[in-house]
RNA sequence: GGCUCUGUAGCUUAAUUGGAUAGAGCACCUGACUACGGAUCAGGAGGUUGGGGGUUCGACUCCCUCCAGAGUCACCA
């Protein structure tokens, strides 16, 4: 890369002006509001050369051009020296790539590093909402990314499907569901079940304003709740096996797995492997034991086991209770080293939300001490909260923007922008339902995605998700446009002429698809999506610019016709596949 | 209270990791189809980057301090 060269080039320059060997070459892209390409800021040198500004700027300026051809111009802005490459390196640079298939996208070999991401992961006693929702596209999108940086890529969640929050939603089905079923109310599974969870909580809260009422306290009213205990009693039930407690779990869990299928099927996400914390939870007891020899863990005398991680800034932790039975760390223990002896992977990702980053650094230091050497390559992909006008979203209270009720929205909307907009007479309505259900999940996943993960998202229902602008419709109408003017091609695609004058605008296309691996190395490296989405809106938008104000078939110059559909096209296939590492599928018509 | 994260235009957000005049979208105002798709494009208005101090040629970015919000600090998950 010319960077490169540069850069080598500028070192060379000042040995040989200054004597000095100097690696502070501070290069970047030139502002657009300047002449150049690439741009050298003067001032670090300035401690090296000892001379002002411009004279330090001129001086190596000029050994630059002396020494690289491609080199066209130069001018020094404020101690910035604004480089001027020859259009005619550009061209080529795009000849270069538009042979390529897959530009920018690495394929992993099978010796590459295995990439483990986990993400989903639900519980089983509701349906999924709108945090599901980007959780899932932070994972399956990171997922994509990664495997596209030249990784391979597996992709596995833990399904929470045990506990006392699915016994609350069996309880109440005994109580008051009557023997319903999703077949018999005509609700998805994982509602139904969902259902009860809510009025598991009604009756709790009537019985405890009840015992209130009689005089009890809070806190012994929710004792003494008669639903809260049979929840409890169901919990043994269920640890002791017993087969009425298991069939009932069974079932509606199947019911639930039947809604979620449902939900991801729409959502285009598909998972390698399922663990399921019903086989896991008691796992990672051995590896306790283990630390306790190693000195790791220490006994308490009531014989609960902790982890002391003050030196490391932290608290201790406690790793299993008193009564020898496991917590949520013991388990997470357990199932990383499982996964570990499944896959052997190099990296393991979580995706869970920044309420537990507490938990993941306790979890990646236990790790670490223990001495399994692969912790120092967990990562957790830790995500904000997506917040309601209202605050947060809590299943319990009823205050959740489902993940299903949401999904159709956003394609009801998009058939209604359809219809306004007059453009589907073409379609068949089998054509039309796919379209409707590609931009109005493309408005959605983008929405999410193009936000930096570590930032909370504000959602407000009532404002509806935006077609317009930076958004994933927008960049879906560029790319259908981009189709549209290769089905009317007026010529023959040949080699495209290296020779050719370039307007300033082709220029920055040329450039920014340059960008293109760096950008998938980068959003992999950060494990940020909303670096891709950055990216394609500005592709998107430049084009749209380009198109706007060049005829591209229309004119006279063929050669310069053939070149313009090049780097359409070109420009197209890019949209496409970064748009992909966002899960976005794109229209050839919209 | 301790620790962590966040704070940028009315709203949603970006900023090449310390670089040039903080860049977009929505909403608002003005323009552009006898040109390849107007879900588009061009332009306008809108900013003390939460406040204050410091580091330096240069700070949204680093340090200190204060303010506001969120999370977490369970023998819960």
């Amino acid at each position: 890369m010319i960077i490169l060269k540069l850069e080598n080039l500028i070192k060379d320059a000042i040995l040989k002006l200054y004597n000095v060997s100097f690696n502070n070459v501070q290069l970047q892209k030139t502002r657009k509001e300047f002449e150049g390409d690439i741009t050298l800021v003067i001032y670090p040198i300035l401690s090296v050369s000892n001379k002002k500004l411009d004279i330090t700027a001129k001086e190596i300026a000029e050994y630059l051009k002396l020494n690289l051809d491609k080199i066209e111009s130069y001018n020094i802005v404020q101690g910035f020296l604004n480089i001027v490459i020859s259009n005619e390196y550009w061209v080529n640079q795009f000849i270069n790539i538009n042979n390529i298939n897959d530009f920018g996208v690495v394929k992993a070999k099978k010796e590459s590093p295995l990439y483990l991401v986990e993400f989903s992961s639900p519980n089983t006693n509701k349906p999924l909402h709108l945090g599901h929702i980007r959780n899932n596209l932070l994972g399956d999108s990171i997922s994509r990314i990664i495997k596209a940086s030249g990784k391979n890529v597996k992709k596995v969640q833990i399904i929470n499907d045990r506990g006392i929050h699915i016994c609350k939603s069996m309880i109440a089905w005994q109580e008051s569901g009557k023997n319903e079923t999703p077949k018999s109310s005509g609700m998805k599974g994982d509602h139904l079940v969902g259902k009860y969870y809510v009025e598991f909580e009604k009756i709790k809260q009537k019985e405890i304003e009840e015992l209130v009422g009689s005089g009890l306290s809070q806190k012994q009213a929710e004792e003494n709740s008669k639903i809260n205990i049979k929840a409890k009693d169901m919990l043994r039930s269920w640890e002791s096996k017993e087969k009425d407690t298991i069939d009932l779990w069974k079932k509606m869990n199947s019911w639930v797995y039947d809604g979620f299928s449902k939900t991801y099927k729409k959502l285009g996400i598909v998972f390698d492997k399922n663990y399921y914390e019903s086989e896991t939870y008691l796992l990672g007891k051995n590896i306790i034991e283990d630390g306790l020899s190693k000195g790791v863990f220490y006994k308490k005398s009531d014989g609960s086991v902790w982890i002391d991680l003050s030196a490391e800034g932290l608290d201790e932790k406690l790793i299993l209770r008193s009564d020898g039975t496991s917590v949520y760390i013991t388990q997470d223990i357990g199932t990383a080293v499982l996964r570990y002896d499944d896959f052997k992977f190099s990296n393991m990702i979580y995706t869970v939300g920044n309420e537990q980053n507490y938990h993941f650094k306790v979890l990646f230091h236990i790790l670490k001490k223990i001495g399994y050497k692969w912790s120092k390559n967990c990562f957790h992909l830790s995500y904000g909260m997506v917040d309601l006008p209202s605050g947060k979203m809590k299943s319990r209270e009823g205050t959740v923007v489902d993940a299903d009720d949401l999904i159709e929205e956003m394609i009801s909307t998009a058939k209604n922008i359809s219809n306004d907009l007059g453009k589907k007479e073409y379609l068949s309505e089998s054509e039309s339902k796919k379209l409707y259900n590609l931009i109005g999940l493309g408005a959605l996943k983008y929405f999410i995605l193009k936000v930096d993960p570590k930032k909370k998202i504000l959602f407000d229902p009532l404002d509806s998700i935006d077609f317009n602008g930076n958004t994933g419709p927008f960049i879906q109408y560029t790319y259908a446009r981009i189709q549209s003017l290769k089905r009317k091609k007026l010529i023959n695609i040949s080699e495209i002429d290296p020779t050719i004058i370039i307007s300033k605008k082709e220029k920055e296309i040329i450039k920014l698809l340059l960008d293109f691996p760096d950008v998938i190395q980068e959003a992999s490296q950060k494990y940020a999506p909303s670096l891709i989405a950055n990216y394609i809106y500005e592709l998107a938008k430049e084009f749209n610019n380009f198109y706007q104000n060049t005829p591209i078939l229309n004119d006279q110059n063929k050669i310069l016709v053939n070149f313009r559909l090049c780097l359409s096209i070109k420009l197209g296939e890019v949209i496409k596949t970064s748009m992909n590492l966002l899960g976005i599928s794109m229209p050839d018509r919209m």
